[in-house]
Formats: structure tokens, sequence, C-alpha cells
DNA sequence: AGAAATGATCTACTTTAATATATCGATACA
DNA sequence: TGTATCGATATATTAAAGTAGATCATTTCT
């Protein structure tokens, strides 16, 4: 709506798509209804201060009051710890988590088999590389894998899942290598648990 | 009212008090009414976006989301950038301010002598030392001195208070030297000028 | 004692954010 | 082709922000 609500308005947008969420998912998370929050993003509502609070503190933000010339300093501090993802990344992401949600989904029973639990550790560690992870094909397809495994013969075809969790997995931590180590962990790892967590 | 608008809140009290302005001022200047400033302030309300940007315009302020995890390096420099002054100080502040609108609304005749134009530049330079300034009673005296030299017989007065001026522009300018000279002009300069300027 | 300025508080009225819910066209996938 | 999810919109209702303006008790200075 005015001209100092449109930053906040793209900083929202940005954040939550850096996080691999739609607005449904935040809604979820911040209690702000969808249709608010494509209204707020749009820049077409002049919101209150509980809800920018509540979808800040959703997608890990805080919200400050900063001196004006200090402003270019904290730009800074700001653009650096927020390199934007492009959009092979954005889809990486979110095939990552979507791959998190179907193995946690499983029966329990596979649930607790050791092919399940390494399928798990290497999934949580590519969270480690959100900056550079491109592979949302390959992703897509183990994603995609997990759902049906339910369905077919089980065991071993998570076993043979969770080895090709594990190929990605080495292969991004070796590319990660070659670029700055910094970089890689730059971004808040997206965490499964605490899905409904406030109020 | 809600947990995370406290800070806003708090921060915003202590910008204005740290500009010296009354809250009738700041309405003045923002376009806000005093006595939605004073709920504002008291943390009673939840206020629009549009309501804190006019603020915070008003105050020299920008409204900043910053990722959590660069929260501390934010902290640290608007910090550094905003050393809030003890009591004495603010009053030497709002003193100090008073003391140039007087100057000002002093006819224009004595308004173009010398001793004007150098007490001006000494009021002027004063707003350099405003961290450390705590002279509030010498301030006082000069701003009376300054409303009541249009009734007295005027020159010969405001030669002596522009003397007295550039004797606390001295001492203030000597004890500056021992403490660090940064800190020293780490807050914006209050200016006279653009009394209402937004809408 | 009187005058002036401070922040906090009240009234009355208008505007609008926020909510719940449903739907829309577009895109992606089987 | 049918299903699912995406963001954007529409509706109706409720709760509360915002505004203008007066008033109050305190403090400060004449």
């Amino acid at each position: 709506m005015t001209y100092a609500s449109e930053h906040i308005a793209v900083a929202l947008r940005e954040a939550r798509e850096n996080k691999g969420l739609s607005q449904r998912e935040l809604s979820k998370r911040s209690g702000v209804p969808q249709s608010h929050i494509s209204k707020i993003e749009s820049n077409n509502v002049d919101l209150r201060l509980s809800s920018l609070a509540s979808l800040a503190h959703a997608l890990d933000l805080e919200l400050a009051l900063i001196p004006r010339k200090a402003a270019p300093a904290v730009r800074s501090i700001t653009r650096s710890t927020t390199l934007q993802s492009d959009r092979g990344n954005a889809d990486a992401l979110r095939e990552l988590v979507r791959a998190q949600r179907a193995l946690a989904a499983l029966p329990a029973a596979m649930h607790d088999s050791g092919a399940a639990q390494t399928l798990q550790k290497n999934l949580s560690e590519m969270n480690n590389f959100r900056n550079v992870i491109q592979e949302s094909d390959a992703l897509r397809q183990m994603r995609i894998a997990i759902e049906t495994v339910s369905n077919s013969d089980g065991m071993k075809r998570l076993q043979e899942i969770a080895k090709d969790a594990q190929r990605i997995r080495n292969m991004l931590a070796h590319s990660i290598g070659q670029i700055s180590n910094e970089t890689a962990r730059s971004k808040p790892a997206y965490r499964l648990d605490e899905e409904d967590s406030d109020g």
C-alpha cells in the first residue's frame, strides 16, 4: 500500500520462498490465514504489528528498528546472510522437504529399520547444503520412491533408496568443499518437527 | 500488548527522548495524534505498519526484517549507534533544542548581528556532543537569556550570551578529547529546519 | 498563586484489519 | 483426463485501530 511497507512485503515473500514454504504451510505455522498472507505479500493491506510479528517469527526473522545511519551496515549483514536461492534451488528445497515428510509418514514398522535411519540422517544432512542444492529431479524421484515404498515389498526397496540418498549427500559434501564453507551453512536448516507449535 | 511489540514500544520511546522531542512535537512531525503515541509507547495498542512507519520516519529510524542469526550482529551495531542518554543528558538536550528555538524566534534585526551568528554556530556545534552534554542548568539559563533579550536593551546582552555559549562549547570540545571521538558523533544531530516536512 | 508544557486518559465516531470459508484459473503430475 | 496444489480473490462478520478533541494530574518556571 504505502511505500514503506513494500520492502516488508517483498522481504516476507522472499523469506518464505527461500524456506520452500507455500502460503498455506506458512499459514499453519504462523496462524495467519493464507488469504491474508496473500494480501500482505501483494502489499494490499496495512497489516498490524501482531500479524507481522507472527509471520516474522514463523520465518525465523526478527523485526528491528535501526537508526538510519546504521541502516547500510545492517543491510549488508542481512544480504550476506540471505543469499536468495535461484529457481532450481527452490525446487530442490521443496522436494527435500517433501522427501522428509514422506519418510516421516512411513509405517512405524519400517520406520525403525537401519535403512530408514540412515536415510533420515542423510536427508537431514542435506539441509546443510540448502544454498547449493540443485538436484530437484533426483530428490523428486527419491521422494516418490519413499511414498510408494509402503506399497511394494518394503525393506529391500528402502535400502536402495537409502543408498541413493547417501550418494547425493556425498556429492553435495564434495561440491561444497570447493565453494565457500560459510555460505553453505548460512541458511537455517529446515526442521520437520515444530509443525504447529505456536498460537 | 504482545511480547514482540514491547521492544518496538521501548525503542520508539527511547528514540523520541534521545531526540529531545515531546509526544506532541513528534505528533506534528509524524502526523500521528499525541493520544495515539501515548498508547503506542505504553504498548497498549496493536499498531499498524503505516503508523509504525510514520513514527520511524519522523525519528530517523528504519524498519528492518533481519534473519534471526544476524540479529546479534545487528543489535550490536544498533547499540553502538544508540547509546541512550542518562537523565541529565536528556534534560540538557531538551534545553539545547529550546535555546535554538528561542534564537530562531528572535526579531530579524538582531538576528543578523555577529553575536547572534556566533551564538547560532556554537549552539549548532554543541549538537556534536549530544552524548556527553550534561550542562542543562547552563543551557537553561542561556535559553532564558535569549528569550528575554528582545525585551531588554538587546545587542549588548546578546554579545554576553554568545560569549557564554562559546565557553560551554569549548568546555565540551575539551572534554570530548579524552572520551572516544567516535561516540561523540554517533547520534544524528538535531536540525531545526524541516519542522513540519512530511505528510 | 498562576501559567505553560508534559504524558496519560476518556469519549464518540469512522475506518479497516483480521478471520473463516469458498472459489477461481493455472500449473504439475499420474 | 482427473487430481492436487499453487497463489489470488470474494464474501460476510467481528474486533479493534485510528482520529479529533477535551481533560486530567504533575512538574517547572515566573
